[in-house]
DNA sequence: CTAGCTGCAAAGTCTTTGCCAGGAA
DNA sequence: TTCCTGGCAAAGACTTTGCAGCTAG
């Protein structure tokens, strides 16, 4: 995509969500764009130095977040915020959820593994594989709708 | 299990691990086995603080770590320490290099998504699953070999 | 007795917040 | 002009570290 594209697209976007278009928002959102990993406040900050010397690693965290709330970004964890521990060392997965934080285990036994059809980087070992089964429960339904 | 049973089992998984046997892990160890959910450091403090009242969030952290790095515990998640981003809004799956901590994406139609044949507790509305291929990859493996 | 652990407090990350000057609409 | 944003610095949350006294083996 063209530069100028780019920045209209993201003009647009902006637009729709009722967001303030900056120059800083525009690069911001294009370093994470054309970033194959999913990087880090910190990384972003570093890419987005490079083409305004002057931003600020507050500048960073502040977009990022109007971003995610503005449904343009997302996180890739739902607890990233602090560790959480598992004492349960067979293989398992969770059960999350995404409004009240609980996360529960699900036996292994009781989720078909996902299989990936896809060819992975040569020389990738696999070791396991986590799934996540994400939703609401029942009380936070209720907490929301009464609201 | 007993009490008893319990600190035998736990006296002898310390032993095994060449770990002191104290009081204070043998009750941050229970705190984190009977819980259901995935507790934060935090919630495990205050459930030993129940029962140990002159306890230190400190040593709840040290032992949480020593346990981890022992293999008695593990962690929920790869990357809890900072926040990850992620612009691609489309539903997709994540394969996760346990190392360097790399992510990148799979596509949704490259993953044949995990299936669930268990009862999710009542009320629950699934929104989304998330698939994470953990595994590592080859230049770490070169690395840790030539050490 | 010795090594390793505990509690305390200080320090270190990562992230958010408050403020005012400056830019967008 | 009016509102919102950006940069800066301080504060806040989460976690680690250093140290002196105490406990397990």
């Amino acid at each position: 995509m063209a530069t100028h594209e780019f920045v209209e697209m993201f003009r647009e976007r902006c637009r729709e969500r009722g967001l303030t278009f900056t120059h800083q928002r525009q690069v911001i959102y294009q370093a994470v764009m054309s970033a194959k990993d999913h990087p880090t406040p910190e990384a972003v900050y570093e890419k987005v130095r490079r083409r305004i010397p002057s931003i600020s690693l507050g500048a960073v965290y502040k977009n990022i977040n109007t971003f995610i709330v503005a449904g343009l970004l997302k996180e890739v964890s739902l607890h990233h915020g602090t560790l959480r521990v598992d004492a349960n060392l067979g293989a398992h997965h969770h059960l999350v959820r995404n409004v009240c934080g609980s996360i529960v285990d699900l036996d292994e036994h009781d989720v078909e593994p996902a299989r990936v059809r896809t060819k992975l980087p040569s020389g990738f070992r696999v070791e396991r594989q986590n799934v996540e089964i994400v939703g609401i429960c029942e009380s936070c339904v209720r907490k929301q709708s009464s609201q």
